[in-house]
RNA sequence: GCGGAUAUGAUCUAGGGGUUAUGAUAUUAGCUUCCCAAGCUAAUUGCCCGGGUUCAAAUCCCGGUAUCCGCACCA
């Protein structure tokens, strides 16, 4: 069989330095890869120029929060529930389920296995070896009688609990942007596409949060002639961002905005614009955090199309879980133009009465009685872990005041621009990797945006002669020292070390040749054409930087 | 997780129950070389892991791991 770019890449990645199996001495582990030299560079610069969108253009904040996570957090967050599962296959019907959704009721799970209680819900044949999908890693903080906690399945969360002082932060004002850059992880069933599936992966997250009533974007109309590439599921279209929203096709500007951001970044990160479109996540697919989702997707040759970000207007869901579970102020204010004077019905909770008759709920119960508003006096009904509840009367007294109000609180909705970085890192090479004949050999060529590569100029004396070492080390050093990643070669011909250079995806080579003794020139040879042209010495590292920048 | 296939230096590969495991590429050192993987000389690195059969296992058998292809799962 032939190799595919997958193969090729993966060859190439592993023997220049960019990604190594992990634990490849001890067998290796699936879902697992090391970032060699070249690779670590590569990805800190596609961080950062990330980081150059949103914290730059958008105008973010950036945090950094632990990535072992309280159990508290991802329970309040819905992720304990909605990542730990027993699933059962049925082999005669080649379909999964949840083992709790078919087990009868008032059967536990435990029992249900034991007695071999487990029937398909179709064809009613009996199930065995249930298997438990669990997809974060569990681990306990301290020893003994520790916390329970996991490892975070996504950077977000730590961003949604610690709103209320990243609001203040912003002197509470809407809308604001918080970005995260770290690891996730994800216990996959069975990962196995290289780095497209990690169990530990990076991310990189924004959250931005407005106010529910107006999720415009102040940029919108600097971009609204611009095009977002989407596809419906059926073919490929483009529109503008202001057809777009107007039409109805994406929800609103903001996201629509936050598209476009992404759509930006890719490309000045080097995607093929061929190879990326944007897809609407239907009705089904939708994450039980997620309101509206769109996935930049990019083409991959073995993979096909591959999500390697998703915006998904995450509405009030986060915000609101953890306001109802630590019961923190986590409100932000719609400020009126004149205060208000308004009279209210409040509900006031006995917790004498409440205590005994909810116990360990009965925390939980008052938060959401304080907050709720009082309409009718028939029924109290309190929504718990899924089971709606009725208070007994006794349980509050309904106080009616006057109250002066300066604005009226509300939860921040949230949009979630969310990056896979590992998969955008694997289609920028790929995407970028040609393949020529030279000479009847293979040749190979990462064409790499100059701002992303890892090397950014190989400096190069022509031949075998201590002048040219000397003035090459002095030029290397000098670029070195102004901030321009360089590499240094001396040893070989010199069609060897362009070629080198070329398959690293280095753009740019400083040659020194004898006439570099005689009138302080060399050679700059552009990696994508191979023409060359000559500069002075003095004029290098203005030359670079420009053409870096660019 | 289930079924099938595969596993030899960094890469691609030949071979194969018995002395020193093949070739190419790459890498390193030297010679040569004034602009695109040239040439010459030398050097470096290997039978996936564990167990069994055998006087002897890289080779045969079993198990594990990884990779690939289906199925399932997941984003």
């Amino acid at each position: 069989m032939p190799l595919d770019v997958y193969d090729k890449l993966m060859m190439l990645a592993k023997r220049r330095g960019f990604i190594y199996p992990s634990f490849e001495i001890y067998g290796g582990s699936a879902g697992f890869y090391d970032y060699g030299p070249l690779g670590s560079r590569l990805k800190e610069n596609i961080e950062n120029l990330w980081r150059k969108f949103y914290i730059l253009k958008d105008n973010c904040i950036e945090i950094s929060t632990p990535t072992i996570t309280l159990y508290e957090v991802l329970k309040a967050s819905g992720h304990v529930e909605e990542f730990t599962d027993l699933t059962v296959d049925c082999k005669k019907c080649k379909q999964s389920f949840k083992l709790e959704e078919i087990i009868k009721e008032n059967i536990s799970i435990e029992k249900a296995i034991k007695n071999n209680e487990i029937t398909c819900p179709k064809c009613k044949s009996k199930l065995k070896n249930p298997y438990p999908v669990n997809l974060m890693f569990s681990t306990k903080i301290g020893i003994g009688q520790g916390r329970d906690a996991f490892l975070r399945p996504e950077t977000a969360q730590g961003i949604f609990i610690d709103f209320h002082l990243l609001y203040r932060y912003k002197r509470e004002k809407l809308p604001f942007g918080v970005i995260q850059i770290g690891k996730g992880y994800r216990n996959e069933v069975s990962p196995r596409q290289g780095i497209i599936r990690l169990r530990e992966f990076s991310m990189a997250e924004a959250e931005i949060f407005f106010d529910p009533k107006d999720k415009n974007h102040s940029n919108f109309n600097s971009f609204k002639d611009k095009e977002l590439y989407l596809y419906d599921n059926e073919k490929e279209k483009k529109y503008s961002l202001e057809k777009a929203v107007n039409d109805k096709i994406i929800n609103n500007q903001a996201l629509a905005y936050y598209m476009y951001l992404t759509q930006e970044f890719l490309i000045s990160a080097g995607v093929d614009l061929k190879k990326f479109r944007f897809r609407k996540h239907a009705e089904n697919e939708l994450a039980h955090y997620a309101e509206e989702c769109w996935d930049a997707e990019l083409y991959s040759e073995r993979f096909g199309w591959i999500e390697c970000v998703g915006i998904a207007d995450r509405s009030a869901y986060d915000l609101n879980s953890h306001i109802k579970k630590s019961g923190t102020d986590m409100y932000a204010t719609r400020k009126y133009d004149k205060p208000k004077i308004v009279e209210i019905k409040k509900i006031i909770p006995k917790m004498a009465e409440l205590g005994p008759l909810f116990k360990k709920k009965a925390g939980e119960i008052k938060i959401i009685l304080e907050n709720m508003e009082v309409k009718r006096l028939d029924k109290i009904l309190v929504k718990i872990d899924g089971k709606t509840i009725e208070i007994p009367e006794k349980c509050y007294s309904i106080v009616e005041k006057k109250e002066k109000q300066t604005g009226e609180k509300f939860v921040p909705h949230v949009i979630e621009p969310s990056y896979g970085i590992d998969r955008i890192l694997y289609c920028i090479l790929e995407h970028n990797y040609i393949e020529k004949r030279k000479k009847d050999e293979d040749y190979r060529i990462l064409k790499l945006n100059p701002i992303i590569s890892p090397i950014k100029v190989g400096v190069l004396p022509l031949i075998n002669d201590n002048r040219l070492y000397k003035i090459a080390k002095e030029i290397d050093f000098l670029l070195r020292d102004s901030g321009i990643e360089t590499y240094y070669d001396d040893k070989g011909t010199i069609g060897r070390r362009y070629a080198r250079m070329d398959e690293v995806g280095t753009p740019f080579c400083i040659t020194v040749d004898h006439d570099s003794i005689e009138d302080d020139s060399v050679t700059i040879r552009y990696r994508d054409s191979a023409k060359q042209d000559r500069i002075k010495i003095n004029e290098i590292k203005n030359i670079l930087k420009e053409k870096i920048m660019n």
